[in-house]
DNA sequence: GCCGAGTTAGGAACAGTTCCTATTGAGGCC
DNA sequence: GGCCTCAATAGGAACTGTTCCTAACTCGGC
């Protein structure tokens, strides 16, 4: 589950050209925060990285790695798993479907697709575990946001 | 975005049986919380269902709103989207690629497909707004968990 | 109509995230 | 290399969404 030493290397260029181009400050805070999260795959959570940042930079604060990691996302460093706006939504259709989500309002409206329904999925995914479902995600702006 | 009344009744009913076979009370409050998910596709987050089912109930309670949508999501009368572990998780692999998750311990794994980059969705979300990506969940249990 | 287990209302507690403000330090300029 | 300025930080307070707690209530069986 570790990066390659070379690869953590050019994600830290990368990182490097970033903050050169936009004007940003390399603080040793905002290095640190991102090498933790370049050094692995195992898609570490907030309180995770806050906890292992400290044992570089004791003083470093949980409001940075927010901060952070916020900005990381922005320019395109990093992406954010999941939690899109911290508030669960519910929907009384059961049957299999799939969603499109505008990421500018987050409205989602379903869609079923017998074709999408039985995608085939990598033969190396049956080695890590029992597949129970596909869901697929169509991420894009709806037509009221793109007005 | 709403739902035909002949399906909010199959919906209802679709409760009613579940709470006879699994020896639960239909209060009049769990049938107002159903209701509200059942009756739209809009997807609404549990703020907007507690506003909507006060305007029946006024004295029902958040907290109530909360339990009962948790219920129903496990008798599987309802599905909650997103919300996984209501913590962010930052991944610096910006490479297109999908994940797979194990529903126990929360574990995420990437995998690149070009299959599945090249997936074409169907034709009726071009008039919902601009796609700008498609990324496939895969849902299941890890082989650790499994044991 | 009465009883008891299951359910609820309301508020307190909790967890994750964001905001606020005084202080600090990165990086351009001499 | 040292100085200066403003962006960035530390630390704590505030906020938001969710869950827990307890006394009161109510549904459904008697």
């Amino acid at each position: 589950m570790a990066v390659s030493d070379q690869e953590v290397r050019e994600r830290m260029d990368a990182f490097m050209q970033m903050c050169r181009r936009s004007g940003l400050r390399a603080t040793h805070q905002r290095r640190e925060v991102f090498r933790e999260v370049a050094r692995t795959e195992e898609h570490p959570d907030v309180e995770t990285i806050y906890r292992r940042v400290r044992k570089r930079v004791p003083t470093v604060s949980l409001d940075t790695v927010y901060r952070t990691l916020s900005l990381l996302e922005e320019k395109g460093l990093l992406c954010r798993l999941e939690p899109f706006s911290g508030r669960a939504r519910f929907d009384a259709n059961t049957d299999s479907h799939h969603h499109f989500i505008c990421t500018r309002c987050g409205r989602v409206r379903d869609f079923a697709s017998e074709q999408l329904d039985d995608l085939s999925v990598p033969r190396e995914l049956r080695s890590w575990g029992d597949v129970r479902s596909v869901h697929v995600q169509v991420r894009g702006i709806c037509a009221k946001c793109r007005g």
